[in-house]
RNA sequence: GGUAGGAUACUCAAGUGGCCAACGAGGGCAGACUGUAAAUCUGCUGGCUUACGCCUUCCCUGGUUCGAAUCCAGGUCCUACCA
């Protein structure tokens, strides 16, 4: 078993995992959610809330803090982790899904993406090597490789062409990240299972990179428009290629239902915008489901959110009175309800590591997602 | 008292003979958001309707016209200036 990912307990029933993942600045305990905090922050709290809601580990990400502020700026300032004031790992992006996601602007090779910045204009270059020096210079904890993602839906031959360069872009991070001393470093570098909706590339791709031996692996090219059944079913044909002695990611998911289900097909990390954005366009999670904040039935109601969730908002705060600064346009109000959100996703991921050590997994995670889509 | 200007939907505000149930903005209501170019975006917002459509509207009354928010007359109210 590998040093840096402990196996605490597998599930019976189905395919979860508790485990133990060791970084260089800190432990973090399986299935966990991961806030995401592309430009060095995540959107509308503070590090100290971070703590208070047990977040273990956040996101960053290379393709922004590259562009902005710059990599080499925040190393001399110290590393990502002191320039934003956060002392837990840090996650690394790689900026393979910008890169995508901009796809009017790049220009693909075997060498890397050339593309414009969204911010100026400006060209830029990145390829497997500047993806790890940049991604060294923020002091990741865990960097990503450089991946080709491809658009859903894809044809096979292309989508191929980009499971095959994403595997020589990760044999090359990898390299670079042993001759560097990143490795050696305590940092971790995840592959990317690329392979979009054809179960034999994905299975061949997860197989090549598994080869590899890279200390985790994330599944990529999920949350990229397909409807949620395909998503689970390309998850499902990846998870059981991935080495069992290391931790397991989906890239950008999910709903707090398709996070329970990724757990029973055995993946260990997740992280989505979905909870600290749409706090910051008002809707809010509860276990019978989301609601929206903004509406009139809401206007007053003295209600916290979720009765009873020990979080600073659904301590102190009416439903009326968040109704009120989401509505208002209040920065108040994206806080509050991003504060929520980040706990109910945190909560909930503590919830499933509880139910996977108590041996109860799967009939707890059925009932929950029944009772949240029965909705109120 | 005189002169000039003005009264349009919840608010502000376009429209000066038919393409007007009436631009636009705000407000209101609802929806979307999944490795964050998002404190963003979309739809609806006179009534009945899924909609075609029908009905009632642009201060009031009357008139001109095939046709009026738009033209004419009178009235009511508001604003500015002069007495």
């Amino acid at each position: 078993m590998a040093e840096h990912f402990q196996l605490l307990q597998t599930d019976t029933a189905t395919a979860a995992r508790r485990g133990r993942l060791t970084t260089r600045h800190g432990a973090v305990e399986t299935p966990i959610f991961m806030p995401v905090g592309t430009q060095g922050t995540v959107k509308a709290v503070t590090p100290v809330h971070l703590r208070e809601l047990g977040a273990q580990i956040i996101l960053g990400n290379t393709y922004h803090l590259s562009l902005r502020p710059g990599s080499e700026l925040v190393r001399e300032l110290g590393g990502l982790h002191r320039f934003m004031g956060w002392d837990g790992p840090i996650l690394t992006d790689s900026g393979g899904f910008q890169v995508f996601s901009l796809a009017k602007l790049r220009d693909i090779t075997d060498a890397g993406v050339a593309f414009q910045s969204h911010l100026d204009g400006a060209r830029h270059f990145l390829g497997p090597r500047e993806v790890m020096k940049i991604q060294a210079d923020l002091g990741s904890d865990i960097a990503m490789v450089l991946d080709e993602c491809p658009p859903w839906p894809c044809e096979r031959d292309e989508c191929a062409r980009a499971v095959a360069r994403s595997e020589r872009w990760a044999k090359v991070c990898k390299a670079v990240a042993e001759e560097s001393g990143f490795l050696a470093g305590g940092h971790h570098v995840f592959a990317i299972v690329q392979g979009s909706t054809f179960d034999d590339l994905r299975r061949e791709a997860a197989q090549a990179l598994a080869a590899m031996d890279f200390p985790g692996y994330a599944v990529g090219g999920v949350s990229v428009g397909e409807p949620e059944d395909e998503m689970l079913k390309q998850v499902g044909a990846t998870a059981p290629f991935l080495p069992a002695d290391k931790p397991r990611y989906t890239m950008g998911l999910g709903t707090p239902p398709q996070l329970l289900k990724m757990i029973a097909l055995g993946v260990d990390m997740f992280d989505c915008v979905l909870p600290t954005r749409v706090a910051r366009n008002g809707q809010v999670f509860t276990p019978d489901g989301p609601m929206n904040l903004r509406n009139e039935k809401f206007r007053t109601d003295p209600r916290p959110i979720v009765e009873g969730m020990d979080n600073y908002t659904c301590r102190n705060f009416s439903r009326a009175y968040l109704r009120h600064l989401s509505v208002a346009g209040e920065m108040l109000g994206g806080t509050l309800l991003t504060i929520h959100n980040l706990h109910f996703f945190l909560d909930l991921m503590a919830q499933a590591r509880a139910h996977i050590e108590a041996g109860d997994y799967a009939t707890w995670h059925r009932a929950w997602i029944a009772r949240y889509e029965a909705g109120e």
